[in-house]
DNA sequence: CGGCACTGTTCCGGTGAGCGGAACGGTTCG
DNA sequence: CGAACCGTTCCGCTCACCGGAACAGTGCCG
């Protein structure tokens, strides 16, 4: 079982750096376990059960863990600290209030996505409880750049080179329709880049399709990327892409008043 | 210049384990300074120059900082984990979409809010684009309990105890209209045990009043707070109150299934 | 131009914070 | 009751960490 590689495009955790003991043991906790024993946290990371039980009552002291009956969660703290990231800050708070009206306007989901590493990294999910279906995203949740309407506005529009990147290795299937051939994502690139808006059809899910549309800062260089996911039986379009399109007009002319 | 005593009811840091040092860095970044310089670092914390410089390169290789043209500013990494905090994200996923719906049906702004220490603590907040105003409210925000709607209900619901522990300290006056007396609160809080939701005109911002109920969780137990927030103009007290008891019911349910 | 006041970065010797094996008390098993 | 687990504490060794000092790069002012 590789422990360290989960988790995102950074470097390895150093065992014998005290930092390296902190990560291992806040990123053990995972989306499935949201709370783990002192001896699990030991077996995990691979470290002494002395050094965890040391390490998590500083954390605990900190508020980074919280301890319920003798077993470790992540703490409030955390998801304080987590909400003052600038990037995510800026862009959602502006974001979250028009997401909102899409959302009745369009009676699908919408996500706002920025790209990390290779990845899609989605800030932010509104959908009505009308119409909810159980998407498999999640706020703060990781999807590939090439089967994602988001990432592949993202690529279309984004900084050269990262296509490239992406495409070094083999491209994942996700759904039977998700498409895998580089040629083949090259040229959807192309179509999106004309068009100024990325679609997808059945390539992240079956029986949804998205449409999305680049964000642009102050400076005119992307740097997110919002998406509508509808059922597939009620696809518009032409439709989704304009109402996206007001709405992305006014994020621009929003985000060019902060600095990104 | 008190440094340590901001952010929160926790412990101080320990200058001199590498973890405190590690948490005086972070906790400079507040909602203000979104970047922050090597030396800049190094005087707030107080911290050696050299330490901050290691401890830094080593947040960022971990992906909790990044660096920017020689500015450092909190890493995504740090809102992926926060995302993660278990009691945040369940209520915020289960109460999200019903917030969505409660925002069209009102007109108004939606909070979520949870006890932390003596202060709530906003976990998610809706507004629609349309009738956005700049509320001075923030997801992660922290307001006092005995000014808010969502602090009162989680006052008049929550554990024993609290009130006695808010009431220890002299009530902060937010408003004109803010409720200082200790005795008078004590009557706010039974009288909102009797009509199951509470309310607030004025006291946390001069034209606003909110209205705000209790959620429990699967044990019976007040695990949060969902208010809605309207220009006094147009205060429907009894109106909101029963859309609010809707949704209430639901999320009841909804938690219900989940451990909390 | 040189001096100054800043940056960020590197070096390195002393040392105490951190380490973790081992032992301890408290459970929950069969 | 022993066995197997749990969390917690102890303590001496040692190496990762510390931070003053020296270094290089930059922008400003006289």
């Amino acid at each position: 079982m590789e422990l360290i590689a989960e988790g995102g495009p950074y470097a390895a955790a150093d065992t014998n750096s005290v930092l390296g003991k902190v990560r291992l043991i806040l990123e053990m906790f995972g989306l499935d376990d949201e709370t783990l024993s002192l001896s699990e946290l030991a077996r995990r990371t691979g470290l002494a059960k002395a050094s965890v039980h040391r390490l998590s009552q500083e954390l605990v002291r900190w508020g980074l863990l919280e301890r319920r009956n003798g077993e470790y969660r992540l703490g409030m703290r955390l998801f304080e600290i987590g909400q003052r990231v600038p990037r995510q800050r800026i862009l959602r708070d502006l974001a979250r209030p028009l997401m909102v009206d899409l959302v009745h306007a369009t009676s699908g989901t919408v996500h706002l996505a920025v790209v990390d590493g290779l990845e899609v990294l989605y800030l932010e999910k509104v959908s009505s409880g009308n119409t909810h279906v159980n998407h498999p995203s999640r706020v703060a949740g990781r999807m590939p750049l090439h089967c994602t309407a988001t990432g592949k506005a993202l690529l279309a529009f984004g900084r050269r080179g990262l296509l490239d990147e992406v495409m070094a290795a083999p491209l994942a299937r996700v759904t039977a329709r998700t498409t895998v051939a580089p040629g083949l994502l090259a040229q959807e690139l192309d179509r999106t880049r004309e068009l100024g808006y990325a679609t997808e059809f059945e390539q992240t899910r079956l029986g949804y399709m998205s449409v999305a549309i680049p964000l642009a800062g102050a400076t005119g260089v992307t740097v997110a990327a919002l998406s509508v996911t509808v059922p597939l039986s009620r696809s518009k379009v032409d439709l989704l892409a304009g109402q996206l399109g007001l709405v992305g007009r006014h994020m621009t002319k929003l985000l060019s008043a902060e600095e990104i």
